[in-house]
DNA sequence: CTGAAAGCGCTTACAG
DNA sequence: CTGAAAGCGCTTACAG
């Protein structure tokens, strides 16, 4: 095992590509960063000396201590790494953070807030970047305070803005509004709805509506109260004749145990709004195995817009939020944090509803 | 904006916290990481200073170049970190890297290999890690010389293993031997091919069989020695009958082209090999819009298992391969290497063929 | 349980 | 274009 023994001889350092060659450490150096500060001939003199001596350029960690930077972002995720990439938003919200860390060349490391199934803020003290960005974080989530202990700018996504920390999202009222009045429009009155988990560590269930103001997941509160406010407009009373159940993981199989309890209700719903298309496509894997017709027993309107909404079939009708582009404006204005220049500000991103085939006007037909 | 003018002074260091106590730097730092070489009292003292100074904690960077290590563990992939993100087999390849890495509680750096749509070692040469994971990367890709060169362990995943660099996988000559006997034992005899990427930078379009040995993907290169094996059993000559599409990228919309091409030959295929999921599912979308019927008209077998694979209309019969499990192993493997422990030895992962509904028995009569 | 001190491997302002 | 030297902020073996 050649590449163990090497590691327990002392590895190669500037300093010895430098004294080999009877040069000062700075000239070593600026062979590798500044190419404009050393002459051509001892350019190739010292990297042919470091390929002979086995050095294959300065050390990072020195280098980060050093210039005092790591010229890394960090992704705080306030659950499990694992979990987070089950999720397809997280993957195009990723897309769009790459997009941006690639183009200005910076690192990006995946900082998890939860470990060993516990809120964890160790990886968030260690971490060695230059600044946060925030995925989706309760207000009232610990982490935050470790982040914003760190001397280093950070942006919140999905979860408004702090003093100081300025915020990524869209606007999540009014989408879900829009959502929600598409059903009502189409003459839908017995809707369910499938939430989001309201705050940390909250279970799942029928969940009263009590309860909305008190989600410290700001955008799940938002969309809570765009629907409320939909319903409100059409003369129902949420409270009294909207059931709501809270999911406490954004997964299709907590969508088919929410839907199974919703539909399970008399009289049956003709609805279900969904705050996700996970959510929204379990819940239509189990209408169907109810030996349910979508739409025209029970319609379904999702949120996300993620790829698989439009390869479920029937399609589902959903609002389309810019993950991607979420992703990429957090990243460049934490870019310009870290540089200290003026931060863009792209306002709130904006949504639109997709209509497909999964909601249609209710079954004139009152189910038994 | 007092993040900024906090950032302008000078940030607190452990060393103004044990001045401002008059004691060593040595107390505060075991204060922080080694509580049991402390009294509770006095780290207790630290603490409180520490947060009324606005100190929050040893400097990652300055921690990981006095330890010489930086707790992280980098995941190299050879294209842009955007086009990763893309595909689905790439997220659940993270999923399992992260529940590894999460456990063993080490950073998790993504680092791109291709900067500005060019080949760039610059990130890996940069990138504070204590190993690499190597994903999907093809022999002769000059991003290995830059891996090997750091002075850190490797492990490759799907490409074989190389002196001293372990790797890991599946038994892609097997699997890709099983999914195309499953459409010769159907009785196909018209089979098109739709294969990924032969080497680095080749373009997409009818390939040659000549060109088989020459692919630099190991995988590639041993999914197209499989199915050629199973043709050559079903006494197919593949350079004569079997026709052949490379897809430069993994996307639908290269398998929709590829499909075009090779269903406008004559006589019409009865059947699609795919060597993974997204170049199938492309496939099909296409072969529905020619108006043709899976299975009925058109067989289609993939390659991967993705969630989509589950959720297309009609399923996809495809090769399952465990992306979880390549991930988790590969960081186990990594971790075991930077521990200076034996790393353990999966073997080659399992794979199995999943039969859906996308692949049947092709058509009695001749299409014209 | 606590302290004095060396040194991890660089980069960079400064002087020449 | 090149060199001498300080210092980034810690951790840790050692001594007490």
């Amino acid at each position: 095992m050649s590449r163990r023994t090497k590691r327990l001889s002392r590895r190669v350092t500037l300093k010895d590509v430098a004294e080999y060659l009877g040069i000062s450490t700075a000239a070593v150096s600026y062979a590798y960063t500044r190419p404009d500060r050393t002459s051509v001939e001892l350019r190739k003199r010292v990297l042919e000396a470091a390929k002979r001596m086995g050095y294959s350029g300065p050390n990072p960690m020195a280098r980060n201590l050093r210039r005092g930077r790591s010229s890394a972002l960090g992704v705080v995720f306030p659950d499990s790494l694992p979990y987070a990439f089950s999720d397809p938003s997280t993957a195009l919200f990723l897309e769009g953070v790459a997009s941006a860390t690639e183009a200005a060349e910076l690192g990006l490391l995946l900082v998890p807030g939860t470990l060993r199934k516990i809120r964890n803020p160790k990886a968030v003290h260690s971490a060695a970047v230059d600044g946060f960005i925030v995925y989706s974080m309760a207000s009232d989530d610990p982490l935050l305070d470790a982040i914003r202990a760190r001397p280093v700018p950070a942006v919140l996504v999905d979860s408004g803005a702090l003093e100081g920390v300025p915020g990524v999202g869209i606007d999540d009222e009014a989408a879900a509004h829009e959502a929600a009045s598409h059903l009502l429009r189409m003459g839908h009155r017995r809707v369910g709805v499938i939430g989001l988990n309201f705050k940390v560590g909250v279970r799942s269930g029928i969940a009263r509506l009590e309860s909305l103001e008190s989600a410290t997941y700001r955008d799940v509160r938002s969309r809570l109260r765009g629907y409320a406010k939909a319903f409100r407009e059409y003369e129902l009373k949420w409270d009294e004749s909207v059931p709501l159940y809270q999911c406490s993981t954004n997964s299709d199989n907590e969508g088919r145990v929410a839907a199974r309890v919703l539909l399970g209700l008399r009289p049956r719903l003709t609805a279900i709004l969904a705050m996700s298309d996970l959510l929204a496509i379990g819940a239509m894997a189990e209408i169907e195995s109810m030996g349910l017709h979508i739409p025209n027993d029970v319609s379904v309107v999702g949120f996300d817009d993620i790829p698989a909404a439009s390869t479920v079939n029937p399609q589902l009708t959903t609002m389309y939020q810019p993950h991607v582009d979420k992703g990429f404006w957090a990243a460049r204005i934490l870019i310009a944090l870290v540089r200290d220049e003026e931060p863009p500000d792209p306002g709130l991103l904006p949504t639109h509803l997709v209509v497909r085939d999964s909601a249609g006007p209710p079954p004139s037909a009152v189910a038994p």
